[in-house]
DNA sequence: GTCGAATGATTAGAACAATAACGATTTGAA
DNA sequence: TTCAAATCGTTATTGTTCTAATCATTCGAC
């Protein structure tokens, strides 16, 4: 089938941005202090204020557990603070400290200034292209798991 | 920027790719008692014949320690052997073990046979346009390395 | 009120993946 | 020939990430 070679093609590429995204992370930390993770999921609690670890683990796109273990080095850096809802107490809220909320403001583009420079380049049409497909690829993917409703 | 906006949509999508592929890959180990970057470098070796680590390393876009790693365990499954070069006792070669090829043989869909299908469905217009785009990013973010030259 | 089920967070364990540092070997220049 | 530089592979270390298992708490049925 044709298909075979289109599916090699695919998951080369899908390597491929998956390093270079794992490169810039390191980048990212050398520079920063951050990893891309760490950056993103400090972006969720900037975006969503007092929030559950269960909601970062859905806004960005990773496990619970994970997500603990990020919230830890965070909070270790002193950019965020943890503290059980008093009404709830299964449940830990997570917000910036001053020091977060600083560091966030001056934070780089997560995939670097020039990754997004190169990406402005593009006509909106091509954006657009990339944007639908990269998404695409995302849904169909999703679909394979057990909890995967995207409609 | 409306770029903002838009390239925070990009990193949701490549991280839920990047998630996916994950959560695939220890689905294809349950399954296979291979992983996702296991039957990628195990592919890598079929496609190539006797091959160095290196050229495993640009093939399957992953870095010379990981390969190692990765080649020892397919070495301790009896699915590959490795063996130093008499001309150059720097370089070591790897080629299938008969277990190793039968196993490629019936292998499934590195990324899953209901992502192939889904795939499969696609018009071809609709397949072009992902894999064009793609494979943009991966150069976009690939530009950003030292030894990116991809004209 | 009490006990089981559900929910939220966490810990334990395993795999991938990178950079940095190292050892072994070959190549090339003086 | 001898020694420095380059090359190939490997080890050490650190970080991300998952699933499975665990702990604490709350909710619901009785």
């Amino acid at each position: 089938m044709a298909n075979d070679l289109e599916l090699r093609t695919l998951l080369k590429s899908i390597r491929q941005i998956a390093r270079a995204v794992d490169i810039q992370s390191r980048k990212l930390d050398r520079a920063w202090g951050l990893t891309l993770p760490q950056l993103i999921v400090l972006r969720s609690v900037g975006d969503l204020g007092e929030v559950t670890s269960r909601a970062i683990s859905i806004e960005a796109d990773l496990s619970a557990p994970t997500v603990v273990g990020i919230l830890d080095k965070l909070e270790d850096k002193g950019l965020i603070e943890r503290y059980r809802s008093l009404r709830d107490r299964r449940i830990v809220h997570t917000r910036l400290t001053p020091v977060g909320h600083d560091l966030l403001a001056g934070a780089p583009s997560p995939l670097g200034d020039d990754f997004a420079d190169a990406f402005a380049l593009l006509s909106e049409r091509e954006r657009r292209s990339v944007l639908k497909s990269v998404d695409q690829i995302a849904r169909m993917l999703a679909l394979l798991e057990p909890e995967g409703q995207a409609g």
